[in-house]
RNA sequence: GGCCUGAUGGCGGAGUGGUGACGCACCGGACUGCAAAUCCGUGAACCCGGGUUCGAUUCCCGGUCAGGCCUCCA
């Protein structure tokens, strides 16, 4: 089996061949650090996380080299700096930290690298004096633009023919650039912004030279992948292409292109709560991140992908199932006392078990992928159900593996279900299941039923099985 | 105005030139003191109009609707 990807450019799904199988490289396009992040943002995140770990199964974990990187120079952040009135880093390092706290819950793995604008610049000023060398740019009243006719493939990423879309463009164009799509490498700062020496006086990078000098200085030119959002194909990613081919004259710049599509927002569904649940640093105070993780791939990345309250619910409830079959799985092995070693599964186990990967190769099909990890947990359920311990513990551990793939199903299934409970709490809930208990040893149905009542006030929610209660924490809702 | 995507059951969402996955929800049954879970089972969809084909949800053309980009927004 050979992972497939689509690819922007050629558009067409291709077999995924990296240049050097000992070093595979990927570069994402990470958030302006000036805000929380909106849970879109956190799209291309959980998707590329999930391209990385894929990649890592594939190549070794230590052959592939991931960078996404965070804009920490930009007119949102001095004017966010400048509201506050204090210093641009303070801005940068708090949104960046919460970012990179958001991300973790969101079981995204750090990326190998994380560059910054702010750290990456005399990569910057490197490249552009190196694409003026080239003949590839220009200076103009204080700015260096990029000469776009100085390269002839210009708009093949984007597909976009030049003259028709200046024709329809809306734009004015400044009157020191020799072309309309010409674009800004460096330009003077303005008044209190910041600003770094160059060769071509003081100023700051424009927005599209950064990545190339980012992805040249953290991976080298040319990469095996980049990815972003589906908005950045034009003409940021056009323009990143450009640069960077011009620069070292190389014409890969990047083997594959991939964007994800952008999450539809249903506005009427989503105020659960109030006003905008729409943030991830909000969305995850009311859920666990491993049920936003699933809900942000309920769909295919490149597809577009309907948001709203029940999507989440949905996740939830489909984790639950999954977690609740590893629950399961391991009260029947330990009631059985001998803990099963060496345990084989069976053919459908396997084979669901390969169906996770297959699909997630095809482009990374996570619904199919979904679809094969819940044929697996059917499996192993009835192994359990056959009383097969060795059957159930190997399924199990499939399950569990599959599920890791993607980054679920690492957690314990006591914690998935009795999430954010504080020890007193559990105490609380275990002093009112031993008294129903008592009741319900009685035949006193109303007493325990009371006490069912007093749990449900609590958020609680009482399960009596065959080995007695359990309990977990109901939905939000 | 130009360019580009998409349209599948109540909801989310795969896929395919010929019995339309999967999950959630719903309904019936089993089980249960109650409830949950679980098990068995039922029902339910391919935007509209043409074309190609023995046959189209799938390919082509047109339309409608929705979304994206052309303005440093994933």
């Amino acid at each position: 089996m050979t992972l497939k990807l689509y690819d922007t450019m050629t558009r067409e799904k291709r077999a995924f061949v990296p240049r050097d199988p000992e070093r595979v490289t990927m570069y994402v396009c990470g958030p302006t650090v000036y805000n929380y992040a909106h849970i879109g943002n956190f799209r291309p995140v959980v998707v590329f996380d999930l391209l990385y770990r894929v990649l890592r199964h594939a190549f070794g974990p230590e052959r592939v080299l991931y960078a996404a990187n965070v804009t920490d120079v930009d007119d949102k952040i001095n004017r966010k700096a400048a509201d506050e009135g204090v210093p641009i880093a303070t801005i940068t390092e708090r949104y960046l930290a919460a970012y990179n706290a958001d991300a973790a819950a969101l079981l995204a793995l750090p990326p190998t690298f994380q560059p910054k604008v702010t750290e990456t610049m005399d990569a910057i000023v490197a490249m552009i004096a190196q694409l003026l060398q080239n003949g590839a740019a220009y200076a103009a009243e204080g700015h260096v633009l990029f000469d776009t006719q100085a390269y002839p493939d210009y708009g093949k990423l984007s597909g976009r023919p030049m003259d028709e879309m200046i024709a329809g463009a809306r734009v004015d164009v400044a009157p020191y650039k020799r072309h309309p799509a010409d674009f800004v490498l460096w330009k003077p700062s303005k008044e209190n912004e910041p600003e770094w020496e160059s060769p071509f006086g003081p100023g700051r990078p424009g927005w599209h030279i950064e990545c190339t000098a980012m992805i040249d200085q953290a991976l080298g030119l040319p990469i095996d992948i980049h990815g972003g959002g589906i908005d950045l194909v034009f003409p940021h990613h056009e323009n990143e292409r450009a640069q960077g081919v011009c620069a070292t004259h190389d014409h890969t710049y990047s083997a594959f292109w991939l964007h994800n599509g952008f999450l539809n927002m249903a506005e009427e569904k989503m105020s659960k709560s109030v006003g905008n649940v729409a943030l991830a640093h909000d969305l995850l105070k009311e859920y666990p991140g491993e049920a936003l993780r699933w809900a942000l791939l309920a769909g295919q990345y490149r597809q577009p992908l309907e948001w709203n309250g029940e999507l989440i619910d949905q996740a939830r409830n489909a984790l639950d199932r999954l977690y609740r079959v590893l629950d399961d799985t391991a009260r029947f092995l330990s009631g059985t006392g001998e803990p099963p070693a060496g345990g084989r599964e069976t053919d459908a186990m396997r084979a669901a078990y390969d169906a996770v990967f297959a699909a997630l190769e095809d482009d990374l099909n996570t619904p199919g992928a979904f679809a094969a990890l819940f044929q697996l947990a059917d499996q192993v359920r009835a192994a359990v159900m056959a009383k097969n311990g060795a059957q159930a513990s190997a399924g199990r551990d499939l399950l569990v593996q599959a599920g890791g793939l993607m980054g679920f199903l690492q957690g314990d299934a006591q914690a998935w279900f009795q999430g954010g409970a504080d020890e007193a709490f559990k105490a609380k809930v275990e002093e009112l299941l031993q008294a129903r208990q008592a009741a319900r040893a009685a035949k006193d149905w109303p007493q325990a039923d009371l006490i069912r009542g007093e749990l449900a006030a609590l958020n609680v929610e009482v399960m009596d099985g065959p080995a007695g209660a359990t309990w977990r924490i109901k939905d939000p809702s």
